[in-house]
DNA sequence: TACCAGGAGAGCG
DNA sequence: CGCTCTCATGGT
């Protein structure tokens, strides 16, 4: 099975190349802040908005390829991040054990800037959720909500993430059906606030983050932790610093290894202690503990 | 089989 | 406040 050379019966696809430095793709793409990536024997295949996109990757560059002609390529470089200096950021992290172990473990993970509703949607569903069952159940409303999209030669059927207004049109039935369980109505209510207009999603990215947290800590289904997720993967702001299990877990072992320390003292040691890029942080404490010591939790 | 998963919200003392 | 319980489902 190959893609074979573009032909005059398909949609002309469009190819770019682009040339990154410490930039560990599959890592990325893997590490749970999006849940729409497959690897196939073609690549990583994805849907960005409403173009399927295949990415492959080699230590100097990525390649791009879409079902459709392309002349602006500033949204995937916007969703890849590829204009963000890794070894800036990295400069900030505190210059301690744990850090310099999980920066050296996973070398070259950055973070995506997500589209909010979609980002949003996703980690409302997440909350007690393996990543695995994550993925499903997105791709379960994808597959029955989401708009059809053309995919390359040689790759299943695509879907766009569905809007803010096709999930409020649905049933809580046919959201549970999707196997997402109690979250349906988190799900269901917050489309509804956001497809209604009672709730400004674009608007979010321009407050400070204090207010931005409120703000979104005020929809259903959404609490201190998945704003946090939202605020650092969609919106970018630097310092969101979202303390799941397994961030909890990492923090009490790498840095309170004999005390007890509660959720609200850890997200105050976290504000303070990993600076302003303390998401980034976060990230890489996170993976490191699911892809390194998975065993070690407890 | 028992335990746990990128939690949130309600109820309680 | 801060703690505990429930919610639904499936992976390991």
């Amino acid at each position: 099975m190959a893609a074979g050379p573009p032909t005059h019966t398909a949609t002309p696809a469009s190819t770019a190349v682009f040339p990154v430095a410490q930039y560990d793709l599959p890592g990325t793409l893997a590490s749970g802040q999006a849940f729409r990536w497959q690897l196939t024997d073609l690549g990583w295949t994805g849907v960005i908005g409403s173009l399927f996109v295949r990415l492959r990757a080699d230590e100097f560059s990525i390649e791009a390829e879409t079902a459709h002609p392309v002349t602006d390529w500033s949204w995937l470089r916007a969703y890849l991040q590829l204009d963000l200096e890794l070894a800036q950021v990295l400069r900030t992290f505190p210059d301690d054990e744990p850090m310099r172990t999980a920066v050296a473990a996973c070398r070259g993970l950055r973070l995506l800037r997500q589209e909010p509703w979609e980002c949003l949607a996703s980690f409302i569903l997440s909350s007690t959720k393996q990543i695995v069952q994550i993925r499903q159940i997105v791709g379960l409303i994808c597959e029955r909500f989401g708009e059809p999209l053309q995919a390359l030669p040689g790759h299943s059927a695509a879907y766009a993430f569905p809007t803010a207004s096709r999930i409020a049109r649905t049933t809580e039935a046919e959201l549970r059906a999707c196997r997402m369980g109690f979250r349906a109505p988190y799900l269901l209510a917050t489309a509804s606030r956001v497809a209604g207009g009672q709730f400004d999603l674009a608007g979010i990215g321009n407050l400070p983050l204090a207010v931005a947290r409120t703000e979104l800590m005020s929809l259903p289904g959404v609490g201190r932790k998945i704003a946090d997720c939202v605020l650092l993967f969609a919106y970018g702001f630097p310092s969101a610093f979202p303390v799941d299990v397994w961030v909890m877990k990492a923090l009490r072992q790498l840095y309170f290894p004999r005390r007890r320390v509660s959720m609200q003292r850890m997200h105050r040691f976290a504000a303070t202690h990993f600076g302003p890029w303390g998401g980034y942080a976060q990230q890489y404490l996170f993976h490191y503990m699911r892809t390194h010591r998975p065993s070690k939790l407890k």
